[in-house]
RNA sequence: GGGGCUGUGGGCUAGCCUGGUAGGCUGCCGGCCUUGGGCGCCGGCGGUCGCCGGUUCGAAUCCGGCCAGCCCCA
């Protein structure tokens, strides 16, 4: 594989994602690809500080929102995984199988979950006995294992992903349809905080979770003209609480079967969207949070002034910390330009600078990640300009990220303008008839993937399917996938 | 799923065709020198050449298999 030099900036990120990508996750030392088990790759400090800050966020809301933690097995047991026909045909082809312990074959095999409906169902049937142990809202976050196709990318296509799966119950079909509105609400509100821009789909009918009644899907936009899926929200129905006969006790007196929905947030690929949607060719950019530091000081000590540098700086570092930010004074003897690159390709947001002009004129230079520009900042307005900073940065970022997004969404009236626009990689919105042999045709003209129906905005489609000509049912966006 | 390319100190690589002491840059360590965008100089550290097997007096190099990574196509 070739590789740019340590000190020359990144491939261009349009023109050459894929080395860009590579090269990134390497210099930024985020996760290692040499493991050496396909599609598994390790997570290294500086990527462990922005995976536990997406999995906090995610806690976060979903605790907010009535959901308790809890922790599975990674192994079920083959006889449950395989009680819920659609999603065991589903899954099947994709799992890994424990089928031997202690030199000897097991008695029945176990499954590494690729998601873990099959093994809490089991366990509600236990847990729930009246109505009035419902709703039932539970998550967990873990590693999860599905056997990919040999085209695995570290982070965006793994075998083994880190995620958040919710797993809830209710008593009644509208309060789990509900479920569905707070799931959507949950992703949107953290995904707005990462500056992410996405499109929320609902997926085609053959399109569905094996099991569900209906799928919802955050689809992220990539500069190689992929759309990521980075969470899904599903409406079971009364699909699994039948298959594994998970029962409740209703204000009658009746046994029913509870209403289900799970929501799955893929964190490894979330991490992912971040770095390709923010990052550059001087590496990460971040908003506060997520870097291993919020703010560096860079000391730039001259002879005659050096003491003042040292004391100037180390007086903004005890103002920056007792102000709660999340600082770090930069004293090693590497020179200042070297220290900017490090601390640049780490996502640092800010660095301020504090060298002989800023000892005597009595301000810092500050510098933002995002922009990559300078300004001068009077000591006393410091702290206020930072907080400003803190949300223009995270602003900014988000902005771009949409304009992006919403700039490469065109729409095509027939079949004709659907084949050049996909020629030219954009996102492309269309009337569609509903015809899973129409979806194909299109996959095999133009190797797009109809993604869905975009559920944040009320669309009508025109009178006729832009592939097919027949009667249009409604508005859908396609793109070739992840 | 089909095809192609690659694997050499921590990182990037030369050497491979034509078999014979693994070379450079970077990094890291120690020292001197200072520092406004990857400073300079001196000394040092670090490699069973992806793994297994074969050919050969001798393999990083040739042959076979495997593993991993990347690219293109479906």
């Amino acid at each position: 594989m070739t590789m740019t030099a340590p000190e020359a900036p990144l491939p261009d990120k349009e023109e050459e994602f894929g080395r860009w990508y590579d090269e990134i996750l390497k210099r930024t030392e985020l996760v290692d690809a040499r493991y050496g088990v396909k599609g598994f790759i390790v997570y290294r400090p500086n990527a462990m500080r922005m995976v536990k800050r997406i999995y906090e966020m995610f806690e976060e809301e979903l605790e907010r929102t009535g959901h308790m933690p809890v922790l599975f097995p990674v192994v079920i047991p083959y006889s449950y995984f395989k009680m819920e026909s659609e999603h065991i045909k589903g899954f099947e082809k994709q799992v890994y199988m424990v089928g031997e312990a202690g030199g000897e074959e097991l008695e029945e095999r176990l499954v590494l979950r690729p998601t873990s409906e099959t093994a809490f169902y089991p366990m509600l049937s236990l847990w729930m006995h009246s109505h009035t142990d419902l709703p039932m809202k539970l998550y967990q976050g873990v590693e999860v294992y599905r056997y990919e196709t040999k085209a695995t990318r570290p982070l965006l296509r793994a075998r083994g992903f880190l995620w958040i799966e919710t797993h809830d119950a209710f008593a009644r079909k509208e309060d789990a349809e509900r479920q569905i509105e707070e799931d959507l609400g949950i992703a949107r509100r953290v995904y707005d905080e990462l500056a992410l821009a996405f499109l929320v789909i609902e997926r085609e009918p053959y399109d569905k979770f094996p099991g569900a009644e209906n799928s919802y899907a955050y689809d992220a936009l990539l500069p190689n003209r992929h759309v990521l899926q980075i969470a899904t929200t599903h409406y079971l129905g009364q699909n699994f609480s039948r298959a594994f006969d998970v029962t409740f006790l209703d204000e009658h007196g009746g046994h029913e079967h509870p209403y289900t929905t799970c929501l799955g947030v893929g964190v490894s690929r979330t991490l992912a969207a971040m770095v390709i949607t923010h990052g550059d060719r001087y590496g990460l950019v971040l908003p506060f949070g997520f870097s291993v530091h919020d703010v560096v000081i860079v000391p730039i000590p001259y002879h005659d002034v050096e003491g003042e540098v040292d004391e100037k700086s180390k007086r903004v570092e005890e103002i920056l910390r007792a102000a709660g930010f999340d600082v770090l004074l930069d004293d090693s003897d590497r020179t200042p330009g070297d220290k900017y690159y490090r601390w640049e390709m780490l996502g640092v947001p800010v660095r301020i600078e504090v060298g002989r002009m800023e000892v005597r004129g009595g301000y810092v230079t500050l510098f933002r990640r995002d922009t990559r520009g300078r300004e001068k900042v009077p000591d006393d307005k410091l702290v206020e300009r930072l907080e400003e900073l803190e949300r223009e940065i995270s602003r900014n970022l988000r902005r771009k990220a949409w304009e992006r997004l919403e700039g490469s969404i065109v729409t095509a009236r027939n079949r004709d303008e659907l084949v050049e626009l996909a020629r030219l990689g954009k996102i492309i919105r269309a009337s569609f008839c509903g015809r899973k042999e129409c979806a194909d045709e299109i996959k095999d003209a133009t190797g797009y993937e109809i993604r869905g129906r975009r559920v944040d905005v009320d669309e009508e489609p025109d009178e006729r399917c832009a592939w097919c000509g027949a009667p249009a049912k409604r508005v859908v966006y396609l793109a070739k996938a992840y």
